[in-house]
DNA sequence: CGCTTGCTTGGAGTGCGCTCGAAGTCTCTA
DNA sequence: TAGAGACTTCGAGCGCACTCCAAGCAAGCG
């Protein structure tokens, strides 16, 4: 059995009872655009144009561990998955909300370790769910104090515009 | 006329009428534990437990322009004021939220400058805010796929303990 | 007086997350 | 078959925001 990499799917003895047929996805995008062909082989370049990350990035993430094994062409070039950009689809949201490339990569050796791992990657992600909790707190109140001052500003700018 | 640094207080010509006596702050902490003799005269050791920036981190904030010109005793040493702490503050949020650093010596800049400048500091804080807000969409939607995918993992757990 | 503690400076070093360059190979189109 | 352009690897370099170091000065205390 294997483990699907950004969709811990349902699987096995776990809770298979009392859910949809179809396992949640977390808001995984549709398999972006399928190629025509309806093949499933995206070059390095592709994938960068979709996901905004340069080539260089997309390499680095592979050789550090971050990406769980892209599959090649004979010759040795790249070729990425529907499920290749779905676990980069996670990791950029990761990224933005700024866990540590560290942590990501122990997150993605986890989930090659499979299903035993389960209990630590709730861990990990709801470690990080604190994190981005407290940072969305910070935000919000550092919003407030801008909303202030541009108030005090545009009060400024509106009475001298009335002279 | 002076004009002050983390409350660019409405002042002058602009916008006196229809406006409390009292400006309004713009949640600036109340004085955060003015010495009980009263005083107003922080060491750079005090404004680093208080702010929870390190000492080196302080001095460096003023060695590139960030902090708007700090007292000094007759040796030398550093005497933060009230005002300087609220200013702090101010730069703490910004920091906190991400603006860079090169932007926020722009703003103390600005500051510094006058109140000829409400108009870019304006500019400058709405740019901010934007990227604020949309930095809260960015966490919100990945708090979305986090709450999904934990709750995968934890239906897992709870699943495998019943047995 | 010597010792400790805390401050001063300028400049060098660190850690993170990329980002780029060089040199060579492969693929695609004409 | 030729040429353009995309791909490969490895290692070095970069920008940001600190972070630390060395050397020295000043104040307080026994």
């Amino acid at each position: 059995m294997t483990v699907t990499q950004s969709e811990p799917v349902t699987s096995g003895v776990a809770a298979t009872a009392a859910r949809p047929a179809r396992a949640p996805n977390c808001g995984a995008p549709p398999p972006p655009h399928p190629k025509p062909t309806g093949e499933d082989r995206y070059t390095i370049s592709e994938v960068a144009e979709h996901t905004g990350l340069s080539a260089h990035t997309l390499r680095w993430y592979e050789r550090i561990g971050l990406m769980p094994h892209v599959d090649r062409t004979h010759t040795g070039q790249r070729r990425f998955s529907n499920r290749d950009l779905n676990w980069l689809s996670l990791v950029t949201k990761l990224r933005l909300t700024g866990m540590p490339v560290a942590d990501m990569v122990r997150y993605a050796e986890l989930v090659r370790l499979g299903e035993s791992t389960f209990a630590e990657r709730e861990q990990l992600l709801t470690a990080h769910r604190e994190d981005v909790r407290q940072r969305i707190a910070d935000l919000q109140s550092t919003l407030d104090v801008l909303d202030c001052k541009i108030n005090i500003y545009a009060d400024a700018r509106r009475a001298s515009e009335r002279f």
